[in-house]
DNA sequence: TATATTTGCTTAATCGATTAAGCAAATATA
DNA sequence: TATATTTGCTTAATCGATTAAGCAAATATA
């Protein structure tokens, strides 16, 4: 009984009125008398009327979903960024719909399918670190579907992008670093493919070279930048007949793996070595040492996806293209690379 | 051009049959010749064909989603339960939708309210922690269509349900830090509103009762759990002039805020004051020291919840009922509440 | 008073895919 | 050879909501 569902037709019965007076009754036509609105409204409350959703966007040819594709969600940083998304795209009558790529360029193809079946109105992503091949998000192109990517982005797609400036964030680290007196410092950084992690390492690489310190190829690793590769990759370092005095790691995750091995080999943080990670992660303010890092401005790149999705369903005539929005990120620094104030303030007696 | 959506009716055009011939050689009907069948898929891929969902789920009156509501999608367990009913649910031809409430009750309405307007032939939800009340979850019911709960659930619902037995988790926090020689135990809790933290409580109280210590209304405290209220409801007990000599808080999260306070505090951790911890989130492990924590199994929880779903729709003669799945969690015990190994292995040279 | 405009609806088509019903040709069976 | 069955489609209705086009009554304007 109250199980059925309940469809503009049932009010248009008990009303004895046509559906199509139910329906602009519902979206307060102009042409409708105010005494009809009101008894279509009473009676829609009565039965408890919900719209059937897949009946108007078929009509109308717009769903009013977007879908969102980050790599991870138990990243602050994409979780972030998703409420973030959320919140502009809510305030516009739009819901999100979100997917999660597990960093797999197979689950990330499968994602977009699903998205394009749902027949969502726009796709913003993050790509997957396995990503290279680009031919599914060129469907998503092809198909006419604003498409806007956030800090794992691609020039070769030419659409929009916002991100922050990996390779400045490069030199505020090694110039910081330089600062505490470090002179032989290491990245572990990210798969050069990713642009992202390209930008990162070649920051690195001319900022070392801008400061005439050395470069060795042995102090620039790549990696997949979870905690175990950190781990692995810091061993990797500390095998080194030169050790270097300082390494920059371009994920939190990572950074952490390496904080481990280097507690686990006793090794005095930030003196012998002083370490920098990537992302402000919640959990490098929590961590002993606390970790130094970049912060990457979350909550503003959601709100710029968004704003820049609905500025491109709004003007169809907008053509696609490269509107790259890179924000400066901030160097957060912390106990693992903080050598000019040793103490921890919180344990301090004086 | 590429722009246009390909539909049916365009690949009907071209083999000049009728759509419904197209639509059922696509499904591979039994009354469809191979030959039709083949020129069928033949032009669908050459025109690179995608069925509209929205039409089909219309038709159909199903539209394969399964909305999915968390309190928070930064936590790990939850993350990780998405994950799990995603696998299972993929399999099985649906696609989710995740949503979260971000604690809000409010959100929760408007969540719910999101995922009814989609039309998705389910519901898997674990509730916020500000809601009490649940005629939104009515909402779902009255509707017939299919609701899960898990972890945070509410026994007037008569829903099933999936989670671990909380009652019995306190109990084995309780006698393991009673086994370390612990005689005044401290309990930072949850909202006794939600159930599961009412029944963590309940386990506290009924452990400490049965092993004759003191029950203190001093050393039970309701928090809401988050880092900060963790940080302010452990220097609460501080404060105290019968300070606890361990303390068992309901959440992670909580716990690394009391975990922070002892530290800036200098007492030491586990012989002053031992910690035990809730819910086996990653930074439990990273943390210095590390944490013990309760592990809540949470790909079997998603697990289960997907396929008590497909369950439901597959028999939709079988009643919604409650039943409840209730799986036994495992105590891990770690450096902040073991006093019987007092040092790290990872820094022992012997 | 005669015409023009506005108001308040209805009718019918539509968005794409699916499916019950049915028909003609091909094949099988008696 | 006559009838029954199977094969391979088509026709037409349908899922609900929306909207262009249009019509009659009410009201405004000349």
């Amino acid at each position: 009984m109250s199980n059925k569902k309940i469809t503009l037709k049932d009010i248009a019965t008990i009303l004895n009125i046509s559906t199509a007076a139910v329906s602009k009754a519902m979206h307060g036509d102009s042409r409708i008398s105010d005494k009809t609105k009101q008894a279509v409204k009473k009676v829609a409350k009565e039965l408890n009327y919900q719209p059937n959703h897949l009946a108007s966007a078929l009509r109308k040819g717009k769903s009013n979903l977007v879908g969102v594709i980050v790599p991870r969600t138990n990243s602050n940083f994409f979780s972030s960024v998703i409420q973030s998304i959320e919140e502009v795209l809510n305030a516009n009558g739009y819901q999100i719909i979100i997917t999660h790529s597990n960093e797999s360029y197979k689950k990330e193809c499968s994602n977009i399918d699903t998205l394009l079946f749902t027949q969502v109105d726009g796709i913003i992503a993050s790509m997957a670190n396995e990503t290279t091949d680009l031919s599914h998000y060129e469907k998503i192109k092809s198909k006419g579907i604003p498409l806007i990517l956030f800090d794992r982005g691609e020039n070769d797609l030419n659409v929009d992008y916002i991100g922050i400036n990996d390779y400045d964030s490069s030199h505020l680290i090694i110039e910081h670093l330089i600062a505490q007196g470090k002179k032989r410092i290491a990245h572990i950084g990210g798969y050069r493919r990713t642009r992202i992690f390209n930008n990162r390492i070649r920051g690195y690489i001319d900022a070392i070279k801008k400061n005439n310190l050395p470069t060795d190829d042995e102090l620039l690793i790549e990696s997949s930048l979870t905690i175990e590769d950190g781990r692995d990759k810091m061993q990797q370092l500390l095998n080194l007949s030169n050790r270097p005095d300082a390494v920059y790691v371009a994920s939190d995750y990572a950074a952490l793996g390496a904080l481990q091995v280097l507690q686990e080999n006793n090794i005095a943080i930030p003196s012998d070595i002083a370490l920098v990670g990537f992302g402000n992660e919640p959990f490098t303010a929590m961590v002993t040492p606390t970790l130094s890092t970049i912060n990457q401005h979350s909550a503003e790149i959601g709100k710029r996806a968004a704003e820049t999705f609905l500025n491109l369903v709004d003007t169809p005539d907008l053509k696609q293209s490269l509107n790259k929005q890179i924000l400066e990120a901030a160097l957060i620094v912390r106990d693992s690379s903080n050598l000019v104030v040793q103490f921890d303030s919180a344990q301090c007696k004086c």
